[in-house]
DNA sequence: AGCGCAAATCTAAACGTTTAACCTGTCAAC
DNA sequence: GTTGACAGGTTAAACGTTTAGATTTGCGCT
């Protein structure tokens, strides 16, 4: 088996120089009608397919956007993706995605290659620890925007949810309600989002128990904790859970306790899992601006993007996008007395 | 701004040839110390990074395999995802993941793309029309391998779940209970999938009712025709849903119209949701032999890599792997009578 | 001093494209 | 019957690597 037919073969086959088939291929000059016939002729007999990788090398440009996540079970994390999917699509851009499982070594890695690959630019939302995958974006000046979990790193360009405002918003919700111990868990203590979120959890708490417990890394440690906390003495009555795993991890080990949902606790989740409505009671969450985040997202990348092709590289200043979360209070939350 | 740093300029930079840098980076023959020293510190200070196009162009190689699936949200599909890039992990080699969005069209265009860059080898769960994209892959003769929904194309290796065992298992199962009427519904009738899991639907139905039911492409169309089907005379006691989203679809529209889980009507779930057991009843389940599935497609991809490099193209015969579901009763099915 | 040999280094030719620059006819306009 | 203009064609030089193979160097032996 031979290898595979470049644009030489076809080139020899059609009895034309290598410089006509491009020409046909790209469309880029007018061949004669003859001549193109064929070529493409050849094209089709031989099963030439173009090799993407001399395409880019020579061209110095692809249109190709590298998208990274931590992983893609939250629904949050797969309706940004699907929305930056249709945005490319829209725009005429490829996305090549990448999941870096919560692993900075693994993610490092994967946006190794994809800088390999020289893709145009990057929409990422790190793991929890990116410095030196921040280290390699900063020193390869590709074009990068961050998403969601940012860092105290003031060399990208991020858009996010106002956590702060979200946070505030729930606390003073569930204050309304008649709610004065309140419980926030989350799995990575350094995040800054979680960092934010904390901050304004204890600013808007006033004279309310205000209390912050870490899952921890499984199912197992979370519920065991949560249930510990619930059974010792001022236990909290309602739980702000830091998104759709946790919530379920919680959810869970409640159920095994016997805990019932709202009557002993109240829960609101941020994040927006499809399946929040058909729970009994139905969960309340904090919802993500998913599209506008999204949207936002890719106009900061392709602003880059024209900079870096203009030689304009770094001169912009970064920018902080936030944008509102929406709360919707349903059936797992409860008034008291 | 200059453009990126090459091997040149690390060559010169050092005083050495470009062919010393190439060995220095990959370790690929010996280099003295003193000049390794000299271009080691060459590349820190430019900043230099590999250019994996040129690099892949040259050696004809890459450890990239391309993941191909519809969408994300469904749990099977990204418990595919995530098994598929720890694999990778430990293999030593990299995902670069695709997003067909149930659009062929995209699909097309996005394999193209994953072609281009010369990936080592795909693995693809396809759309619901994929015939252009199949004809192009086999032209490109690139290792591929299909997972789950396979079509009537015996051109390339496939791994899927046994269908037809797991429908029958449920049927079996429904009928013990005491139900004698049973409708499926799905998506898309012509994927295989469906139409092997409605023969054999139909086959163990024995002397039941039988009936299936297209779910249409939005969720207020199956709502009211899955609530109209309810409201008519010999309804339904069981639903068999084939997937987590229309199940989800299935939960609201009964909810909106006061139909009652399990009492009303019994239901099962191809798929496997996380919040599965978080549900008032927890929802029963046919769970997808994830793991092992995303196992063997790695298995047969990586045999026909083998097989490419060796110039074997095509030889072996194309292989049909099959595995078996298991299913979970839970409280969404009920006992009759 | 001369030889052989291994280690270190370099030269140069690929890999498959794109594209600037150049060449050749044809044909309309004067 | 010159002169352009222009369409259609070619040549050849990149793009940034890898890697045979040639060359140089150093060193231990006679």
């Amino acid at each position: 088996m031979s290898r595979k037919p470049t644009i030489h073969d076809v080139a020899r086959k059609a009895g034309v120089s290598i410089a006509t088939v491009s020409y046909v291929i790209n469309g880029s000059r007018a061949v004669g009608a003859e001549r193109r016939g064929r070529i493409e002729q050849a094209i089709a007999e031989l099963g030439y397919f173009r090799n993407g990788l001399a395409q880019s090398l020579k061209s110095e440009t692809s249109r190709v956007i590298g998208v990274s996540l931590p992983y893609a079970a939250s629904a949050y994390f797969h309706g940004l993706m699907e929305a930056l999917e249709d945005i490319a699509e829209s725009e005429g851009f490829e996305i090549l995605q990448i999941l870096s499982r919560q692993d900075p070594e693994r993610e490092l890695r994967r946006i190794e290659t994809l800088l390999a690959h020289r893709v145009a630019g990057l929409i990422m939302v790190p793991s929890y620890d990116p410095h030196r995958t921040f280290d390699l974006l900063h020193r390869s000046r590709a074009p990068v925007v961050m998403v969601d979990r940012l860092w105290p790193d003031d060399r990208f360009d991020y858009v996010t949810m106002n956590n702060r405002e979200a946070m505030t918003g729930v606390v003073d919700a569930l204050i309304g309600l008649g709610h004065r111990a309140l419980l926030f868990t989350a799995r990575f203590p350094n995040l800054i989002t979680t960092q934010q979120r904390i901050e304004a959890f204890k600013a808007a708490g006033g004279d309310a128990r205000v209390e912050f417990l870490l899952t921890g890394d499984d199912e197992e440690t979370f519920g065991a904790r949560l249930i510990e906390r619930l059974r010792r003495p001022l236990p909290p009555t309602a739980l702000i859970a830091s998104n759709s795993i946790i919530t379920l991890w919680a959810l869970k080990a409640l159920q095994a306790a016997g805990v019932s949902c709202p009557d002993d606790l109240s829960i609101v989740s941020f994040d927006e899992p499809v399946w929040a409505d058909v729970l009994t009671p139905p969960l309340s969450i904090i919802r993500h601006p998913t599209r506008v985040i999204a949207e936002a997202a890719w106009g900061l990348l392709t602003e880059r993007i024209e900079e870096a092709r203009a030689g304009e590289l770094g001169r912009r200043k970064t920018r902080h996008l936030e944008f509102s979360a929406t709360l919707e209070l349903r059936g797992s939350v409860t008034r008291l007395a």
